[in-house]
DNA sequence: CATGAATGAGTTTTCATTCAT
DNA sequence: TATGAATGAAAACTCATTCAT
């Protein structure tokens, strides 16, 4: 039920979508829609919600939980694990390119009400400003302002991401946030700039 | 009656946007709305394009044309004339932030139809390539795949003004893009990383 | 329009009227009706306040405005007028059923918001008050609580109209009023009692 | 149960009383109110049956059965004795307000389908009949048409009930019919009239 | 040309009723 | 027998679009 709105939600958007279609294709009545999520909007919400929780998941899959983090941190540095982060969000948007429409519409008609994408996420802000905290003490990242750099970190995988699920780029996100990260953690500039 | 569209549109979105309302606030009578645009779509679609005809206008004047951006090239560098880009794009959408949310219900509704962000423009697109080219060439910037810096250069751009121009933090794209655009043209990354 | 409605809202009553139904039978689409009336409720109240100025027109046409009726009182004397006033209501409820059913949703969906009966206005409680008053200081009326005998006028006028326009009892209303408001204003007692 | 659900539907009204909410304040499952009533027409039915016990039973108490009113009419006399019924009927809804929502409805949605009032009950008409025509044979009661009087009794009770229990009135129920049913006793008009 | 009243297709939402457990 | 999740028919209401003035 909740996979067959996302699909539907994805497809036409939350205004064009109607509740009528997604019960039919879900199999089950009208009435049982409305009857476990009250309303076309909570029923929104918690694809919006679900979405953001499966990035996660498929995100702290990829790093590890807590010890494991920290572990990679040690082994490979923070920067390899921005980086590891980055790729593990373009691979699941471009296993799942409805979930990135979802976040779209999330951010168009509720502005953030709930956070659709793991970078709105205190938590995981947190977690990323405690990586760069970390990098700058280690020497591998610049002296740079720690929530500014994790505000342009996050703008830029969210950029690509949207930007690289547009109808006919879908299957070269990858590829894309490979490029965008690399210049973003080495830099555009030459060494004579 | 276009600004007044604009204004209805970036607060109510695009199906929430009433076109009596537009009409009304707008001083006309409704049928003249739809002489003029034909219908809701067109109505919204041409503010889209108005918008990306400002963001250009504005840039435009702040780089210059052809020539004028050529001297600047020459005088101050490709990496200098990114960031100038950049921040007359953070200033513009700090200045008019309805224009940010058109571009979003742009995305959401049209998947682009129609391009409502600098960067979605052909022409800016291959400006901006020409820029990394020639700084390729000239040492300035690194030997990068030109059309994928291309790419993550506005999907930077892109992510910092649309996360940038949530509610509570529009005053502050400015000082977030300068952030942002440093890091991506110097690098995350530390000497010794 | 307003017509058509009182009739359905008279057959099918408040919630069993359909406002589709409504607009069919008057000839225009649904959205007119919701035009010009806003919702289902405020369409229902203006029947009901259109139904009280037709009995109030009905009554003071047999009862004469301001002046007219003052000399009634002076020619028949106050116990004349009070009886004329009831059988007119009889008269115009015996006439316009439909008033009836109209009267009874109001006092039960809106608990008489807007007063659908001509004793439930303060203006026309007023006039009655007046003409008790006169009465009891010509003697032609006994000593009694001005208002608590208006009420009672009131409810007697009600109680027969609502249970005089019963399916079945439609025809025999002015009858029910006659003899109700012979024993109200003589008594039902006789002279031993 | 049946007293769970005549407060939801003297709150709410008919059609805005929800099942679900009359069974989940009964502390019974939905299927229960079906199983025990059928349909909710039934259910509301019931309790308009059930109401009109009450007042029944109120009144009998108060005026005794058979034998018991046959003495108290040779005691005090008939006057006396439909006075003592008006006012325990008015005491009765002054104590159950609620009672008095159930009747209105009933009449609005059902057009007395139920008897739901003392007064649309035939066993009770037909005591007051009798009670009339002994009045009349005794001298107690003017030469009046037996039917016709029973009917303003009723009328009159009735409108009185309705409407001393609007809001804000509840409290002078009594006192209201007080007056109305000495008015209707002894008459209105002087003696000089 | 401009207008705005009329329209009705399209959607959301409710809730009485059923029936498998 | 009691239950309450599932259902879908029914209705209110909106609003883009048209077209007569």
């Amino acid at each position: 039920m909740l996979e067959t709105a996302l699909r539907i939600f994805a497809r036409d958007g939350f205004h064009n979508a109607d509740v009528q279609v997604i019960a039919d294709e879900a199999g089950v009545g009208k009435g049982t829609v409305y009857r476990h999520f009250g309303n076309k909007q909570e029923l929104f919400l918690a694809n919006s919600a679900h979405c953001m929780q499966m990035v996660d998941a498929f995100v702290r899959n990829r790093v590890g939980d807590e010890e494991k983090a920290a572990k990679l941190i040690a082994e490979v540095g923070p920067i390899a694990v921005l980086k590891k982060i980055a790729m593990a969000c373009a691979e699941f948007y471009q296993k799942y390119p409805e979930t990135v429409e979802i976040m779209i519409y999330e951010r168009a008609e509720f502005r953030g009400s709930v956070p659709a994408h793991l970078m709105f996420r205190s938590e995981t802000r947190n977690g990323i400003d405690e990586l760069i905290k970390a990098g700058i003490a280690a020497g591998a990242i610049r002296h740079v302002n720690v929530n500014e750099a994790t505000n342009a970190y996050g703008d830029l995988i969210f950029g690509s991401v949207i930007n690289g699920c547009l109808a006919g780029a879908k299957a070269k996100l990858v590829r894309r946030m490979e490029h965008a990260i690399d210049i973003f953690l080495n830099g555009l500039a030459g060494d004579q700039a």
